[in-house]
DNA sequence: AGCGCCTGATTGTTCAACAATCAGCCCCGC
DNA sequence: GCGGGGCTGATTGTTGAACAATCAGGCGCT
């Protein structure tokens, strides 16, 4: 399991994204960091070129912000990016989750994820927790069966994980709502989608509040010099 | 107003794509058809680097379709993806009509854009009363108030068109359906968006019922030699 | 007739160069 | 002393050409 060139065969600016993007989420390149074609080029043995290429696909999928003549940079958070995507959470999980089929595929793949992230906490992986509860949640999408929504749904869970790269404390992020996500099965599995729609809403408006309040604590507390992490 | 270059301050990469986005969607560039990348390059007036960035764009938006070392072809719509579009939309219309704020700022939007609908009935230009419809339920997503679910509805329309495109009779295709969203309209200001919402979902069915109808009928007759247009 | 190889064409990637634009700075005039 | 104009260096935007890798089809060999 070398970091580089695990296995290109799907050619060489998709992987050079993913190891990109993965720099991106693990907080190595910090929002709002200015990313030079030419260093950064070099520095990923790649030509300026490709990295073009590699930019216009992180670009689009919200993980980098283009500004004309400018550059690149690491996109930066806001609290209305935030909002928004928990505006999009809700407006496609409950309903997806509400009309779901509780012998669909996804669920099995749901519960598997939930057993996933139990031993992630276990063992003390957060970042491991925190993929785990975001496939469980990939999964809820996955119960309306459109796969343009599940790669947007996608998109847009890499960017809130953005913002959670922002926050310092990943365990008091994740680590309440593992019951949630188990709950949700259970009684979609119980064949009551409406209730488990309702568990999810409540989970959704908790899991925004806690965001939104580190958040913003962050931000008050910008100019005094505690950085996170 | 000249077709070529009406002002290119958003780059020359964007500017093409949004060329290229013409041909595809008004039928110049047909479906299945497959782009060289020196042939159109050269036709084009850019690199064939920018061109290739351009392809990049184009199919993430769904409109172009790229395969390992044989090169890009305009999408082919098939039957899944025009289900997958019109499951979507019911996902993404209904709940953002039936919570809608009624005094949104789209609302007035969407009424002129029924106005323009009707005006290009009038004219007899079918290409714009669809682009006016599109435009009109682009804006039943934007009283959702979420930047990122308007940009992605938008890219899943520009697909839906695609399909549109191959079809013979336009006429019939949007003719039937522009009271429909007069009446959407009128049952929103009046201040009942659930009506509006149940409308609407009426809508959806009989406009996928007679764009799947068309559709499997011409894909019927595909050997018969009976070319579209 | 069946199989493998070779050839031509196209794509994937890199490199080097030039034009366009931006940020910061100095110099100049007021 | 202070603000404005223009210059300078650096970075991005775009182009063109080159080379390697891969695919499609035809050819000859067995």
């Amino acid at each position: 399991m070398t970091d580089a060139v695990t296995h290109a065969s799907a050619g060489l600016a998709p992987e050079t994204a993913a190891r990109l993007r993965d720099r991106i989420i693990t907080g190595r390149l910090r929002p709002g960091e200015r990313l030079s074609e030419a260093r950064l080029a070099a520095e990923m043995s790649v030509s300026r070129n490709t990295l073009r290429e590699v930019f216009r696909l992180l670009v689009h999928e919200g993980l980098l912000t283009h500004l004309p003549h400018r550059g690149v940079s690491v996109a930066v958070p806001s609290m209305a990016g935030v909002l928004d995507i928990y505006r999009l959470r809700r407006l496609i999980e409950i309903p997806a989750l509400a009309q779901a089929w509780p012998r669909h595929a996804a669920v099995a793949r749901m519960g598997a994820e939930v057993a996933q992230a139990q031993a992630a906490q276990a063992a003390g992986d957060w970042r491991g927790v925190g993929s785990a509860n975001m496939r469980f949640h990939a999964g809820i999408v996955a119960l309306a069966d459109s796969p343009r929504l599940t790669a947007f749904f996608a998109q847009a869970m890499a960017e809130l994980r953005l913002a959670f790269g922002l926050l310092d404390d990943p365990e008091q992020l994740h680590a309440p709502f593992l019951q949630d996500n188990a709950a949700i099965i259970d009684l979609l599995q119980a064949g009551d989608p409406q209730a488990a729609a309702a568990r999810l809403a409540d989970y959704l408006d908790r899991s925004e509040r806690v965001v939104m309040t580190a958040f913003a604590r962050r931000e008050h507390a910008a100019g005094a010099g505690g950085r996170g992490a």
